[in-house]
DNA sequence: CGCCAGGTGCGAA
DNA sequence: TTCGCACCTGGC
């Protein structure tokens, strides 16, 4: 199918600038990438995004959903412009750039593995978890693994979660599967709220959590500081200190916090390229 | 070999 | 409160 795309979205940046973990880039520049029901092929032609799906149900409205093309990122930069002119250049660069909305249950055990670790390990995890537990799809002509529910993993010992590569983090994923969590309740909570919850489970410290409601709940108002961050904050404004760092981008940028540290990571990352 | 990767928990000061 | 250290795993 095709959508018609009403205003800039860059597939490219918003699929590899490191929200997700789990897309292949195919040799005509589509991209494959793996949904909590489907898998999805999409490709950018003009002003389409061309799809195509192992599941067709309610198609659209899940591609919309999933790369955030309903929200108003116009307005958005506009409001982030008013706060910080000297990022003129940063937002007219990643303008298209979206914020992921990525599964829940999916993006926790995914930032839970990002501790201390690799990105292709953390791949390497995700792919082994989803292979043991999750629903294979067949899908033009090559296999894939749905990540499975958190039922899907209550059997799952912390044995075989070391062995589908989750290394030292077994013990808190097994123990975040079979706790008292309730993923849902996180939509309704105040930013602050949901961070004491999710940091109430081991394994799950202010970055990792940061990443979980940025990428999962629409939170724009936190932002992972992660080492890049840190190191960009010494560099630029010589700013040590998670809590200094913290307040500076939060006093800035407020409720687009989020928003505009992946303008600005996407930027450094991208600028020599394009 | 040793070091490090999108951090975190833990015990010691 | 802050500080230093260990930590699966895999690539260099």
């Amino acid at each position: 199918m095709t959508i018609k795309l009403n205003n800039y979205f860059d597939l490219d940046s918003t699929i590899t600038c490191g929200q997700i973990f789990r897309y292949d880039i195919e040799e005509d520049n589509s991209y494959t990438v793996i949904l909590p029901d489907r898998v999805i092929n999409v490709k950018k032609v003009n002003d389409e995004l061309i799809v195509e799906s192992s599941n067709n149900d309610n198609l659209e409205e899940v591609v919309l959903e999933y790369f955030d093309l309903k929200e108003d990122y116009e307005s958005i930069n506009k409001e982030i412009l008013k706060k910080d002119n000297s990022i003129k250049d940063i937002i007219e660069f990643s303008k298209g750039l979206k914020i992921i909305n990525e599964p829940r249950f999916e993006a926790i055990i995914s930032y839970m593995l990002s501790t201390n670790n690799s990105v292709p390990n953390i791949k390497s995890a995700l792919d082994h978890i989803s292979k043991r537990y999750g629903k294979k799809v067949l899908f033009r002509g090559k296999e894939y693994y749905l990540f499975p529910d958190r039922k899907d993993l209550m059997n799952a010992s912390t044995t075989d979660l070391r062995e589908v590569k989750c290394g030292f983090r077994d013990q808190y994923i097994y123990d975040l599967i079979h706790s008292e969590l309730d993923v849902d309740s996180i939509e309704n909570m105040t930013t602050k709220d949901a961070i004491d919850y999710l940091t109430s489970y081991k394994g799950i410290g202010i970055k990792v959590a940061s990443c979980i409601l940025l990428f999962s709940y629409k939170k724009r108002d936190v932002f992972p500081v992660d080492t890049w961050v840190k190191k960009y904050m010494k560099d630029k404004y010589n700013l040590e200190g998670i809590n200094n760092i913290n307040d500076y981008i939060y006093e800035k940028y407020a409720e687009y916090s989020g928003v505009v540290l992946q303008y600005i990571f996407n930027y450094n990352r991208n600028k020599e390229v394009k």
